[in-house]
DNA sequence: CTGAAAGCGCTAACAA
DNA sequence: TTGTTAGCGCTTTCAG
């Protein structure tokens, strides 16, 4: 039923091969015939079979996009940035959405991955070290987005520099007593947020502000246990004036708290985040700007680069500088 | 390089065939020769080549995902609800963004889809009669999420509905001087935004409210330009006592002009929205919840409906009931 | 129940 | 410059 390359050569009377010439833009047809084949395929409506073409070459055009949480505005940020490189060039982007565990091996294990995409952009999901050795080992080739590890090449802010610029930020404002309110700083799921705390460290230790243990908590992710830990946090005696929430998300949870508790923001207390997802915008949130969409953008044109370029494999690391926003939610401390 | 079904058969002592059987779960093959073919697979940790399968059977198990503006919360939170479906299916989802009008007409053109996937979801782009068309003539399933065509399979909201419920819960409140704010109402891209109005005129209509004219506003998309709309609406003589906002994005720029005008939300002001996106729980808006992650489920397992039952192709209509969410930006007049 | 062989639609090497 | 042909890796008759 559908019209294929022979039915094309058929009536052009010429042979596959010289449609498939056509087809590929080589300059070894002669004009005349070259015309005379579009004019046919022009004809017949004629597109060629993007599959037979995949298995022809083996090349599959295709570039795997796998991510964890389609619901987070982070993550689709930078979706975004993937997806308008990848409009562009010759690839299409298959959507891989990862919610638990068990599919997360899945795609690591690279047997689904395998011959079905050329390359694959990992946004959000850096591999611990048997993964990346077995990614490494598929030999296809691999862009870590928000992610990091030594053997892969990598696209990633420069989180320890924004806990130190969050960190600064508040301690110019005035404030001495800064908590740090993040997700378990152990999982290996997220180790942004080690980072973060350890810029937040690094600027306490410089500017000569002891640490103190009462002023750091952890807990599970979302905005709901941020409340609960916030809530904690400035219950007790001598609450600090100044919270660094490791996410935008948490941030708007400490508010939330702070708010049950009575306490003004900013007035009573600032609240930095960290992402400036949307939302930061409305509740007027300071926060840390990570260029969420540019990190896709430079970890499709990486990718594409190593797909242009097989050799160069040398595992790239493109650390993505980040920006403080300031909105309404940092002032001075009122004592 | 890569282990082929060939190499699996050699070692097993068997015949390609017979590997394929094992491999599509045919009955066909005696208990012995499948378990002696299945270790050989695991020993050779063999995978089957999608690409070469799909040649075969003619099927690409892949499922195209068309929407403009990725950017959109609600685009984003349709996409989700698809993947969801998705990601247990045979399929791989694949995704076009349409950021202009070109690109919008090679999708619909249909050549750009041909044989590239197995079915097709648009989300947000109803086409044209010319472009239903088009995409009927091409044979391949097709369903709309978010758009009417009469000739295609549809999940869309009752918006009509949707603009009842919100303009008769201002009407409960107490409020006779309501305004409607949206969009452009005769631009084709947004069918819903002027069903959204009927339902407004119907209510109106109903409690024997005059319509005014002075109460109807249209514009361009986005908030900058509802929130110049707001403003000239509000500084009128006898100006309205609520506004119907025909999207959450116009209600918040209808928000912010008040703001600037120094009228209080609710209290001098009520305003309703539409879509319930993530940010109206931020500003605390009363707004029209279409259940968008819903609407991307339907449409997917339609689709995969569609696909196992290629016979049944009857341009099925499945409309989505809308609820009112209260917040805090609508109460009852003050006067 | 199983093996052999004929495609699926295209590309690319080879010969002419 | 062009036509012919041999695959790409799999599924699916068709014999047996």
């Amino acid at each position: 039923m559908p019209v294929t390359i022979r039915d094309v050569a058929k009536k052009a009377k010429v042979g596959v091969g010289t449609v498939s010439r056509v087809l590929n833009n080589s300059p070894a047809v002669r004009d005349e015939t070259r015309l005379r084949v579009i004019s046919v395929i022009e004809e017949l409506e004629y597109t060629p079979n993007p599959i037979a073409r995949r298995l022809s070459t083996g090349l599959t055009l295709t570039i795997g996009v796998v991510l964890p949480y389609l619901t987070m505005p982070s993550f689709i940020a930078r979706l975004r940035g993937v997806q308008s490189v990848l409009t562009d060039s010759k690839y299409d982007l298959v959507l891989y959405d990862i919610e638990n565990s068990s599919q997360r091996d899945s795609y690591f294990q690279n047997f689904s991955l395998k011959s079905r995409v050329d390359g694959v952009l990992l946004i959000s999901l850096p591999p611990d070290d048997e993964q990346a050795e077995a990614l490494n080992y598929s030999n296809i080739p691999v862009v870590l987005i928000d992610g990091y590890h030594p053997n892969m090449c990598c696209v990633y802010p420069n989180d320890q520099q924004g806990g130190r610029i969050a960190t600064q930020h508040l301690i110019e404002l005035g404030h001495h007593k800064i908590a740090f309110l993040s997700d378990y700083l152990s999982t290996p799921f997220h180790p942004s947020m080690r980072l973060r705390y350890q810029g937040y460290r690094e600027v306490l230790n410089a500017e000569n502000i002891p640490f103190s243990p009462k002023y750091q908590i952890e807990g599970e992710r979302g905005r709901i246990n941020a409340r609960t830990m916030a809530k904690q946090l400035l219950s007790q005696d001598n609450p600090p004036t100044a919270v660094f929430a490791a996410s935008d998300t948490h941030a708007i949870g400490v508010i939330d708290g702070a708010q049950e508790l009575g306490i003004k923001v900013p007035d009573e207390l600032s609240v930095i985040g960290y992402d400036n997802i949307r939302d930061a915008e409305y509740v007027n949130l300071t926060t840390i700007d990570q260029h969420l969409i540019q990190s896709g953008i430079d970890g499709a044109n990486l990718l594409l680069e190593m797909l242009d370029n097989p050799s160069k494999d040398n595992h790239v690391k493109k650390i993505l500088d980040v920006d403080l926003v300031v909105r309404g939610t940092t002032q001075r401390p009122s004592s």
